[in-house]
RNA sequence: GUGGGUAUAGCUCAGUCGGCAGAGCGUCUGGUUGUGGUCCAGAAGGUCGCGGGUUCAAUCCCCGUUACUCACCCCA
């Protein structure tokens, strides 16, 4: 469990915990450019309109409005009042579309960014969050390519992280729908929504709901069941699928994308990005692939990163600008980081080294030797007050600081690495400290935390 | 929004069948008079979540309320 926040859902770390987060967002952002996506940062704020156009998750999102706002000023229920965005893909296609013209496409961009839902809160889940999209987009057209790369560029982020082993799971929702239309199922949107419970409520409880909530057969729902249980490392799924003997020419193309994806995977990424025919991933504004990854023996945190490939999200006039994109839930996947201890700072501070100080005016030197260890990158505090040495020692060793450095009255220098006691002579103008200390580094827990119930 | 649980020191939690509020850890001080960690001794630290009721007396019993927490819904 992630430490108690005096208001829930809205998650506070402390700085130990925050150089983890930070860590994350480092590498994540690290990662992303190495790929060529451009960083953009969108308002917190969009207008109700804006938020609400797909779907409707009004509950979720929090309203803005002034403390000493007039009656009669927009209230809920005027799609010009504003509101806090409660994902960064619907105010990414809204800038996309504002800002065609002077962009270039395909556009690929990364947000890192607060988001906000009023949702009742519960381990791994929270009302203010961090995401970590990726998208790219195209004007009219986008190449099926980019769905094959995004997933790995994922792949790739993540496994840069502490957090041991993940699966991406990829369905494709023109295989899904193809399939329950070449069933005789029309409302694929509803046989989708129960799949989706598939892990939660088990295949008996699936199979009734699709018999007395969409009217399927027996045979029907057993059919669906049993595409839902179809996962593959590789692409043989497509012939697990075909086995099943249903046809439809949305069914072939959804087969032949999510092959695409899956083939590539299995050799750019093997065993870390999966076929699964049970992905439904709600019913928003995906249109073909969806992703969804959970972490090994912490599927129940549920998913740490997802997206999809969306059609039309954004137009503006004839135009339509598609995109695919992932989303990773980065205060999710760091508060479970830090419950299960996966990854660590080696201090608590930035500090490297902590000057001392002989006496309260030998205060003017000490900044000058601080001064000289930092002009050479070197994260140096001084002592305030001139108090014993045991405790300014104690000072640095509370904070996990690893290095001391003693001035003697005759203009002497020691420098202290106080885990092991040692103490040497050193020149403020050429010491350094072992490059492992140089910086806080995030390191991953010894034994890995891979704990299931 | 619906249902269950919890609320006492900085942290983890005891406790009183109603009678002055407890432990461990942490913090501070001293032993060790300006080089920490171990050890020993001592100290500080509390509106017992908030409001009301019953009672000579409430942290304890009753009612309400708020916050936290777990499950449902939904999602990163």
């Amino acid at each position: 469990m992630a430490r108690k926040a005096s208001l829930s859902g809205f998650p506070e770390w402390l700085p130990a915990e925050r150089l983890v987060e930070l860590h994350v967002l480092d590498t994540l952002r690290k990662t992303f450019e190495l790929h060529g996506f451009s960083n953009i940062e969108t308002r917190a704020v969009e207008t109700v309109g804006q938020l609400l156009r797909k779907g409707e998750i009004d509950k979720e999102v929090y309203g803005l409005s002034r403390l000493q706002a007039e009656e009669g000023e927009a209230g809920r229920q005027d799609p010009n009042a504003l509101a806090l965005h409660f994902d960064l893909t619907v105010p990414f296609a809204r800038y996309v579309v504002e800002n065609s013209g002077h962009l270039a496409f395909p556009f690929r961009r990364y947000q890192i960014q607060k988001v906000w839902r009023g949702e009742r809160p519960q381990d791994g889940r929270f009302r203010e969050f961090t995401q970590a999209d990726i998208d790219v987009v195209g004007d009219g057209e986008l190449p099926f390519r980019y769905d094959v790369e995004l997933a790995l560029v994922i792949a790739e982020a993540l496994s840069a992280l502490p957090i041991g082993e993940f699966r991406l799971r990829v369905n494709n929702r023109k295989l899904a729908e193809g399939f329950y239309l070449g069933l005789g199922l029309e409302d694929t949107a509803g046989v989708l929504r129960s799949i989706d419970k598939l892990e939660k409520i088990g295949p008996e409880k699936v199979a009734e709901l699709l018999r007395t909530e969409l009217g399927a057969t027996a045979g029907q729902a057993a059919a669906a069941l049993a595409l839902a249980g179809i996962r593959t490392t590789d692409t043989s799924f497509v012939e697990q699928v075909r086995a099943l003997g249903v046809e439809h020419p949305l069914l072939d193309q959804g087969l032949d994308e999510l092959a695409q994806v899956i083939g590539a995977a299995s050799t750019r990424a093997p065993g870390q990005v999966v076929a699964d025919l049970s992905i439904a991933r709600g019913l928003d504004y995906y249109t073909g692939t969806v992703y969804e990854t959970v972490l090994v023996g912490h599927e129940q945190l549920g998913s740490i990163c997802s997206g999809g490939r969306y059609e039309s999200l954004a137009s503006k006039g004839s135009r339509t600008f598609p995109g695919v994109g992932l989303s990773i839930g980065v205060t999710r996947l760091v508060s479970r980081m830090l419950a299960e201890e996966t990854a660590a700072a080696t201090r608590s501070v930035p500090t490297a080294v902590l000057v001392t100080l002989a006496h309260d005016d030998s205060w003017p030197e000490a900044q000058d030797i601080a001064a000289a260890l930092r002009a050479r990158g070197i994260a140096v505090e001084v002592a305030a007050k001139a108090e014993k040495f045991g405790k300014q020692i104690k000072y640095a060793d509370r904070r996990g600081i690893p290095f001391v450095w003693f001035t003697s009255a005759e203009g002497s220098h020691e420098v202290k690495d106080i885990r092991s006691g040692e103490q040497v002579p050193a020149d403020p103008a050429t010491w350094t400290p072992p490059a492992e200390d140089l910086h806080v580094r995030i390191l991953p827990a010894a034994s890995p935390a891979a704990v299931t119930a």
